[in-house]
DNA sequence: GGGCCCGCAGGG
DNA sequence: CCCTGCGGGCCC
């Protein structure tokens, strides 16, 4: 869905977004093909001239498969075809209104001539091409055969439980993997829910334009250190975190959390990998499933396969807690359970959320093969769910497990449903388990997210917890590099954060006695009071002698039309948020004592482009050219049962991480300036196996200036691509067989 | 497809 | 500082 976002110019060189003509710097041209584009309409620009000229645009691009971190379900085919439309100066709006329709309903092929299929585009969503050919209806949660007919789930499910195995529609074979395990076709569904809704989605007006602000170290994708003895992600550091959100930030992650594109994590997003799904913000951890701290509350969690007793049904499922599993041996994961898991840590964490009722994000990952609402390939937010219940259980493999129960609670519609809207409230599915449980648990008080009847959707009730963490500018290797950069980081953070979430909606400043309207806008009392000031609610007039009391005209709160005449009868100060903003001003508080405290006992020297000697050595951590990412961690090498490469260079804590993405091999993503930085040769990616890459040394060093502690070594860090290591070819493409 | 094993990242 | 962890790449 980000793509629908996403058009290039058209003929004219007018860009189908926003209208209006850009400059030629302001455009781009597509290498693939030849398309130009307007540059500040894009959700993600190329980084330097290099990358420019090397540039792919998002329909080339997620039709080869290097893609942008996010991917759309919309194939590139349809894409091009409304371009094509749009591209058309013969047509009038209406009339190309009418053809992105008749394409969305699957009536005009690309190819075919104007006229084809005009009528009927009212005659019903689709006009039963992708109907269900055993309910006849649109499918419910469509899975799709191999010789391309749409079933619904349930339907599908029927048939297959009959013992039949052909299609139902043309009587071809069924694979017995799609019979055992149908998964939902996630394009269709979105194509019929854009069908379905009356306005076309090309109209959806332009993508707001983003600043070009980096306020990250980090490269935009996954790297590899020198430390990393693998190759690809399965070591990779992870790249920078896009979206603004602290790591422990519950619920939805919406557009003003998200410089970069300015959208927010919209259900449905896919990403490749864990550690693309932590940059978007929707799952941090990228190896555990569960996200969250046991005294504040559980923010996401994974369903991956990954726990036997595990069950999806879609809008609701059953999570099992982690542990239990015996990890020594230098596993991370275990599938066999030895002993019995209890509410402690993460498990307590989802406890806390479901007592609170916090929603959770939910990402799904293909590598749960039991689900049919998985993905095909990657990870999918999913949006929020919230923890109903927990309890523990004997699990399938006869230990305790603990036991959740999600229900969805999003205002998106989820992937595998083609309604126009998100969740309501859904009555408790029945739960056999149950019976047998023990320890079991709800919330008794009334969760903070909830379903707001009069507005149709879920919101925050209760004021979401207090973060506790930083903004995710810097991990903890920068911050040990300079205290200087916690200090800014913090300040930012904090007092962003009271901006960001108490700000008065007339004043704009962090609210003093905040009042919530009955349609959720916050203002000071002060300026809800000013707003209308003058105008009485009731009017008393004299005239003739008599007092004439009118009621005045309509109240409407002072950011939307809500009529809030009721609420300013008798205005409440919001209690609750009061009492967040006074914490989170507390802890402002804290660290501007902290470090102006610092900042006396520091010396004045630090500029930025110098490093003192004490703090390198003190923090062990290197920097190196301006721009260059730094904050490799070198930390200690695992205690697990390390079995170290040996060779005269154990890898220890002095070890110095200079983090230089190494252009790939095959010319994509890597900023111009960080390689013309390395002297060195870039490193092949294709080898694999056994031939360490050669230590190579910091290319502002090796040019000479830049000081850097004299007896410390260096580690390089590549970007990771997507043929690192694969010695096979790349031209077979599998899935198209399968 | 299963087993192995690594650095990273976060919790406490 | 130590422990944990529903990854990921490669070997077999």
């Amino acid at each position: 869905m980000a793509h629908v976002s996403q058009l290039p110019c058209d003929g004219d060189g007018v860009c189908m977004l926003c209208k209006t003509t850009p400059s030629h710097e302001d455009q781009l041209t597509c290498r693939t093909c030849v398309t130009p584009w307007h540059v500040s309409c894009l959700s993600s620009r190329p980084e330097s001239l290099a990358s420019t000229l090397q540039w792919e645009c998002p329909d080339c691009s997620s039709l080869s498969g290097d893609t942008p971190a996010v991917k759309s379900a919309v194939s590139g085919e349809l894409i091009a075809a409304i371009r094509a439309i749009e591209a058309d100066a013969a047509l009038t709006e209406q009339q190309k209104a009418s053809k992105r329709q008749e394409l969305m309903s699957g009536k005009a092929l690309p190819e075919e001539e104007e006229g084809a299929g005009r009528k009927g585009v009212n005659d019903g969503v689709l006009d039963g091409i992708f109907n269900c050919s055993f309910c006849m209806q649109l499918p419910e949660r469509p899975v799709t055969t191999p010789c391309g007919h749409n079933f619904c789930l349930k339907c599908f499910q029927k048939w297959v439980g009959q013992g039949k195995r052909t299609c139902a529609k043309c009587r071809h074979a069924i694979p017995s993997k799609m019979a055992s395990q149908p998964r939902i076709n996630s394009s269709l569904v979105v194509a019929i829910r854009m069908a379905k809704m009356s306005k076309s989605y090309v109209t959806e007006g332009p993508a707001k334009v983003y600043h070009f602000v980096r306020n990250q170290d980090r490269p935009d994708k996954a790297f590899t250190t020198e430390r990393a003895q693998k190759t690809g992600k399965s070591n990779a550091a992870s790249g920078k975190i896009f979206v603004t959100i602290p790591a422990d930030h519950f619920g939805p992650i919406p557009a003003e959390y998200d410089p970069e594109r300015n959208q927010g994590v919209l259900v449905g997003e896919c990403w490749e990998d864990r550690l693309e799904c932590r940059q978007w913000g929707a799952h941090f951890p990228h190896v555990a499933g569960i996200a969250g701290q046991s005294n504040h509350g559980a923010q996401s969690v994974v369903l991956s396969g990954g726990y036997l007793d595990d069950e999806d049904h879609g809008e609701w499922f059953l999570y099992t807690g982690s542990g239990g599993r015996d990890l020594s041996g230098n596993k991370r994961t275990n599938k066999d359970q030895s002993f019995d898991q209890t509410f402690e840590k993460y498990n307590k964490a989802l406890q806390v959320s479901c007592l609170k009722g916090y929603p959770v994000r939910v990402v799904r990952s293909h590598k749960e093969k039991r689900s049919s609402y998985a993905p095909e390939k990657g990870l999918r937010y999913d949006g929020v769910y919230r923890i109903e219940k927990c309890w523990t259980k004997v699990g399938i493999q006869g230990f305790k497990v603990c036991r959740y129960l999600f229900v969805r609670c999003d205002n998106e519609p989820a992937p595998w449903t083609s309604d126009e809207h998100g969740d309501r409230p859904r009555p408790l599915p029945p739960i056999p388990e149950l019976k047998k449980a023990t320890s079991i648990i709800e919330r008794k008080s009334s969760p903070s997210w909830d379903f707001e009847e009069k507005d149709g959707c879920w919101k925050w009730k209760k004021s979401p917890p207090i973060s506790k963490k930083t903004v995710q500018t810097l991990d903890s290797a920068d911050r040990k590099r300079s205290r200087k950069g916690k200090k800014k980081a913090k300040n930012i953070t904090v007092r962003e954060r009271l901006l960001r979430e108490f700000s008065c909606l007339v004043c704009g400043e962090v609210m003093t006695l905040p009042m919530t309207t009955p349609c959720a806008h916050n203002f000071c009392k002060s300026c809800l009071e000013g707003a209308f000031a003058g105008k009485s609610l009731v009017r008393e007039r004299n005239r003739g002698g008599r007092t004439l009391r009118t009621q005045k005209n309509i109240m409407s709160c002072p950011s939307c039309p809500t009529d809030i005449s009721d609420f300013l009868q008798d205005p409440q100060v919001n209690r609750e948020l009061m009492d967040a903003i006074e914490s989170l001003k507390s802890q402002n508080e804290e660290e501007e004592n902290e470090d102006s405290a610092e900042e006396i006992s520091e010396d004045v020297d630090n500029s930025d482009n110098e490093i003192s000697t004490e703090m390198v050595e003190e923090a062990g951590v290197n920097e190196c050219a301006e721009g260059s990412p730094t904050n490799c961690n070198p930390e200690r090498s695992p205690k697990r049962q390390k079995v170290d490469a040996g060779e005269g260079s154990p890898k220890t804590n002095d070890e110095v991480v200079n983090c230089i993405p190494v252009a790939q091999t095959n010319g994509k993503g890597s900023p111009e300036t960080d390689t013309e930085e390395v002297n060195e040769t870039p490193v092949a990616h294709t080898n694999g196996k056994g031939s360490p890459a050669p230590v190579a040394k910091c290319g502002k060093q090796d040019a000479g200036p830049v000081g850097v502690a004299a007896n410390t070594r260096r580690k390089k860090a590549e970007v990771v691509g997507k043929d690192n290591g694969s010695p096979s070819s790349p031209l077979l493409v599998q899935s198209d067989f399968e």
